[in-house]
RNA sequence: UCCCCGGUAGCUCAAUGGUAGAGCACCCGGCUGUUAACCGGGUUGUUGUAGGUUCGAGCCCUACCCGGGGAGCCA
């Protein structure tokens, strides 16, 4: 067993740049290894990067030597030696192996370096993550979540996380996950969204940030059963307002990414200039604007009155290089707390954001019902339980303003970003309608 | 819930109704600059499950299981 008789600073592969010409110390796992007869390549994996590390034979001791050359992938270790800039090298800086420890010997690692199937990758997830174009998702995840936060908390809102167990359905609509609470009955919930309303009247500008839940049976792409939502609600803002602040907010978080994850992107092989051209101002289109668009489209069976289908939002938004703003939709296809427009009340005040490159929806907002009679009344014409909603119509009877707000969906926002395919790639551990392992 | 596609070695896939195959991975040997290295040798099978048709089924038929894509619904 070789130990480390010098005192090498341990640093990581992130800040390899700031020890040219020292000897240190990395600590991480074998990502890929190649040996050619005297010499070993190792390229190790430490968390924030990838370092090639090579072994001359009679530059370590003979037993260490013998110990690298059966490396399987993800055997973890530690190196000791001296880096120096390598342009041969993947990352620009390589490091002249002189000691080292094996702290595990893996063999039979599932995930090789070639092709892979999504069943096997996801029933492996817990793996995958290792992987990296996976590491680099992840990485650029982070960064958006970051990027959000700091948006709002540099506008002045505060984050106050609504309930995940909520006593019922938020909207009425989707179908819930049900859970046993105590002797109770309890739900998932779809949306922080009617607290974050409780929340605006008690802090004025809000988010709320966390996981919600949907029981639908989707199998696409864009869907998970378990995905985060970003939810920011205000106070005296109206429909105008809250789609200023999603423009606002998209434009900063793309940026935000661009100047932080420009290697993670390019990793991934993500075309820079479609996020490049994410700048104010995002096209809008009226409901009624939109509609006969598609009318005139000859793939798309849009019948006015309707919601858009998937196939409609794909048409529209490859129409703009930037997420594209579709407002006001007819009041029958939209939630029972939007606003009426005071304009055309055959319409209701809402927005849904459609991200570029047939992304589909990211964000869906409105400006909400503020006054306590036509809240009522919508409630018991969608035949809601009146009791679950008490405390929702206090809002409209102590103090209720104008208010508006609209969630975001993180994984498909990251999905957007990073350019993948499926949403599910965008979350560590994706739930999805048949998969719940890992 | 509905429509379409798939399930063969650890992985990715091939195999007119007629002996179950390849590449990679893995193991052994060689090589002082590899980037999915290369060269030589070797190991690898309840063809998703259960029935059926047939002299003979990985292949055809039925049911079921598992997964993927899409619709609806949504973010």
């Amino acid at each position: 067993m070789t130990t480390n008789s010098t005192s090498a600073p341990v640093t990581t592969i992130e800040r390899l740049g700031n020890h040219v010409g020292q000897t240190v110390t990395l600590q991480g796992w074998v990502y890929d290894k190649s040996s050619k007869g005297k010499l070993h390549f190792i390229k190790l994996r430490d968390g924030t990067g990838i370092c090639q590390c090579v072994a001359f034979k009679g530059d370590v001791s003979e037993e260490l030597f013998e110990k690298l050359g059966h490396l399987g992938q993800e055997s973890s270790l530690v190196l000791t030696g001296t880096i120096k800039a390598e342009p041969r090298a993947p990352g620009g800086y390589e490091m002249s192996v002189k000691e080292g420890r094996v702290v595990q010997q893996v063999e039979g690692y599932p995930i090789t370096p070639k092709e892979h199937g999504p069943d096997f990758l996801l029933s492996n997830r817990h793996l995958w993550l290792r992987s990296k174009k996976q590491w680099a998702l992840m990485r650029i995840r982070d960064a958006v979540i970051t990027a959000i936060r700091r948006f709002y908390d540099e506008r002045g809102f505060v984050c106050i996380d609504s309930p995940i167990f909520t006593p019922a359905a938020c909207e009425g609509t989707s179908t819930l996950f049900e859970v046993q609470y105590f002797e109770d009955k309890a739900y998932l919930t779809q949306s922080g969204q009617l607290y974050a309303e409780a929340s605006a009247m008690a802090f004025g500008k809000v988010y709320t940030f966390g996981p919600t839940f949907r029981a639908e049976k989707s199998k696409t792409r864009r869907h998970l059963t378990e995905f985060w939502m970003l939810e920011p609600e205000v106070a005296f803002a109206d429909l105008d307002d809250i789609m200023q602040l999603a423009e606002d907010m998209l434009c900063y978080v793309v940026k935000q990414v661009l100047e932080r994850r420009k290697p993670e992107l390019l990793a991934l092989e993500r075309d820079l200039t479609k996020l490049e051209c994410i700048q104010a101002p995002f096209p809008r289109l009226s409901y009624d604007e939109a509609a006969k668009i598609l009318a005139q489209h000859p793939e798309s069976t849009f019948k006015y009155g309707d919601d858009f289908g998937a196939p409609d939002e794909t048409i529209l938004s490859k129409m703009f290089d930037r997420p594209v703003m579709v407002h006001r939709y007819p009041k029958e296809v939209k939630a029972f707390y939007m606003k009426r427009d005071p304009a055309d009340p055959s319409k209701a005040l809402c927005v849904d954001v459609l991200g570029p490159e047939g992304v589909g929806e990211i964000i869906g907002g409105s400006q909400r019902e503020e006054d306590l009679d036509a809240l009522q009344g919508r409630i018991r014409e969608h035949g809601l339980p009146e009791e679950a909603f008490a405390w929702y119509l206090d809002l409209r009877r102590y103090g209720s303003v104008p208010h508006a707000g609209f969630g975001l969906g993180l994984e498909r926002t990251v999905g957007w970003i990073a350019g993948t395919e499926h949403v599910r790639e965008a979350s560590p551990y994706p739930r999805m309608m048949y998969r719940i392992y890992p």
